[in-house]
DNA sequence: TCCTGTTTAGCAAAAT
DNA sequence: ATTTTGCTAAACAGGA
């Protein structure tokens, strides 16, 4: 049990609902009891603000908000602190943070910690040594300084139990759910770690990607604090189909910046979000963000700002399609497709799992990690470090610091992210949002048809952008996330999984989708798919085949996950609504295209529903199962 | 000594 | 009621 992370992080769900709007919407809230975490005893730490804090009334009409955001101001932020690792660690340039970058980075953006006394620092201690989903890696000597620097365990589970678990994880349904935890009980547990799809840049936190530009990584540390931004791109990312924007994607770079520490701050979320979790489940609170710090280099950002979790809910959703609608088919010649992407990717970099390495000694493999031992607890303790052996050893010449700096980041970027509304993480402009919900929407809807039958032909390029995110697993900047959205969404009106509503004008399509041949089913997209069962989803492992390569994780735990904080966003929850257009112009830039693109596309490609039947299976998981991964394995 | 890491323990809230 | 999770505290081992 491997615990915390796994079901903090990994069974995540709240990825999936972090999406506010989801926990906001359903507000029902009413458990605004306790929130877990309790702080009931809670020692010693009283930090300054305590209870009284409050008063500082933020704004008008805050009177719940005020209380939510009492709660969090004052108590801990609701993410344990294996998510807080690895939101560290994710929102790093190389996926790999030292211990003291990792408070430092949790100081930066949970003021909280701040002022908390130093027994938090011994729980990261302790659920670093613990999680085997952290791992310790060692220094190279070129880069001397104190500790080792931890990262994310992409890598699955070892093999032992081959055999999976019983049912999988099925699918369908939400898709934002990325995880599965279910996995066995092994070491599944680190799945979460990459999961992060998403997004872009910065956060791919599936380090696989490799095409950020590294640019960054010394600065994460403290104090530089650039933002760091990255750009990605990747050519081998999505190149059909897209457009032009791809300039954008390669030649500029998408970028966002990653964190970024602000130390400032100061101001305390604002406006706060009213949203607090949705109580139930999640453990992991889902996202209430107390306020980072996150340098928002525009100042505007409130409104709207959909950042992380917005990407990843949509990385999800276009995961879960694509399994849904594409992979099978390419799933019988394209397994192994990978071998040369995989290659390619391979410098990069960033990942780092556990045995396999790789790279290394290779023996492990089992090594000792199973050894046994231990008498009891027989929990955790596969020793991460497998390979400790190698430490490091050499010392170090003092500082850490080792990049000075890059910290500047391409001009190009900066445009991007400071124009306003885009949000500072992703990117996209804030435009988008309700669009990206309904698209949102409109996978779940589409991933309970069956696809097999139809002709999917006229829409290879998306299937091939589909597969190169995924091979990426689904860390794409803004642009390229862009271009997928246009794409996807001229897919689902030509397959008629949204009606084509021609004029959608600034906002795609978009409304309520609803689908078209199956009526019934879920009407309401939202009651449909939960269906319990939802949390687990697809994302079985059949696509570690695929990935392979190097890829450094599985599939499984792709998407989503996590990625920075959440940002922080603080949200408002939808209210915004409107903006189309902002004036932004890099922001237009975006979002006209998309809006171009689709009616452009969609009448281009679009076809006859006739041809495309697609029929409504009974039951979501129906489809998933399908696929069977083993006859992969 | 302080910082890193690793491990044990115990507690309490949540989940079963 | 029991198990699972997550947190906190602390003992300890090594390094610098």
């Amino acid at each position: 049990m491997t615990s915390e992370l796994e079901s903090s992080l990994t069974s995540m769900d709240w990825l999936p609902q972090l999406s506010m709007r989801a926990a906001i919407q359903k507000a029902d809230t009413g458990h605004h009891h306790a929130h877990h975490h309790g702080h009931h005893h809670h020692h010693a730490h009283h930090h300054g603000h305590g209870p009284g804090k409050k008063i500082t009334h933020l704004d008008p009409g805050t009177t719940l908000d005020q209380e939510e955001a009492a709660q969090h101001r004052d108590g801990k932020p609701p993410y344990s602190y294996a998510s807080l690792i690895t939101f560290a660690i994710n929102g790093s340039p190389r996926k790999r943070m030292t211990l003291s970058e990792i408070y430092q980075w949790i100081c930066d953006n949970f003021p909280y910690y701040r002022e908390a006394g130093s027994g938090w620092k011994n729980s990261i201690r302790h659920n670093l040594s613990l999680n085997k989903c952290f791992l310790k890696v060692p220094r190279s000597k070129d880069d001397p300084g104190k500790g080792s620097y931890w990262a994310i365990d992409t890598n699955p589970k070892e093999d032992t139990v081959p055999s999976r678990p019983k049912k999988r994880p099925r699918s369908g349904e939400r898709a934002s759910t990325p995880y599965s935890l279910e996995s066995e009980s092994l070491r599944m547990d680190c799945i979460m770690s990459g999961g992060a799809s998403p997004t872009l840049a910065i956060n791919a936190v599936t380090n696989k990607v490799a095409l950020y530009n590294p640019e960054a990584e010394g600065s994460e540390s403290p104090g530089s604090l650039g933002g760091s931004l990255s750009n990605s791109l990747s050519e081998q990312s999505l190149a059909s189909v897209n457009l032009n924007n791809l300039n954008t994607a390669v030649s500029s770079g998408g970028n966002v910046h990653s964190y970024t520490p602000v130390s400032s701050h100061s101001e305390p979320s604002s406006q706060s979000l009213s949203l607090q979790q949705p109580a139930q489940q999640p453990p992991p609170p889902p996202l209430p963000p107390p306020q980072p710090q996150y340098g928002l280099p525009v100042p505007e950002s409130r409104d709207k700002q959909l950042c992380f979790s917005d990407f990843e809910d949509l990385s999800a959703s276009f995961r879960s399609l694509y399994k849904c609608v594409f992979e099978q088919s390419f799933s019988q010649q394209g397994l192994m497709g990978m071998s040369g992407d995989s290659s390619q990717q391979a410098r990069t970099a960033c990942s780092y799992q556990h045995s396999p390495g790789a790279g290394n000694s290779g023996h492990h493999q089992h090594n000792h990690g199973q050894a046994s031992h231990h008498p009891h607890h027989p929990q955790q303790h596969l020793s991460p470090h497998s390979t400790h052996s190698q430490h490091q050893a050499h010392g170090q010449h003092g500082q850490h610091q080792q990049h000075p700096a890059h910290s500047q980041q391409h001009p190009s970027l900066s445009h991007q992210s400071h124009t306003g509304q885009t949000c500072p993480t992703t990117g996209m402009s804030s435009d988008w949002y309700p669009n990206l919900d309904w698209l949102k929407e409109s996978c779940r809807i589409a991933t309970s048809y069956n696809w097999a039958d139809v002709d999917l032909s006229p829409f290879q390029g998306l299937k091939e952008s589909m597969r190169q995110a995924e091979l990426n697993n689904w860390s794409l900047d803004a642009a390229q996330m862009a271009d997928l959205c246009s794409s996807i969404n001229q897919f689902f009106t030509a397959t008629g999984v949204i009606p084509p509503q021609g004029t959608a004008h600034s906002q795609p399509q978009v409304q309520h989708p609803t689908p078209p041949s199956a009526p019934q089913h879920p009407a309401q997209p939202h009651g449909a798919m939960h269906p319990k069962a939802s949390q687990h989803n697809q994302h079985g492992q059949h696509s570690q085949h695929i990935s392979t390569g190097n890829m450094y994780m599985d599939s499984r735990q792709s998407i989503s996950s996590l990625m920075g904080p959440p940002g922080y966003p603080h949200m408002p929850p939808m209210s915004n609504t409107a903006p189309a257009i902002t004036g932004d112009s890099s922001v237009a830039h975006l979002t006209g295209h998309l809006s171009q693109l689709s009616h452009q596309q969609q009448q281009q490609h679009r076809l006859p529903l006739g041809h495309f039947q697609v029929r409504r299976m009974l039951t979501a998981d129906d489809i998933q199962d399908d696929f069977d991964w083993d006859s992969i394995v």
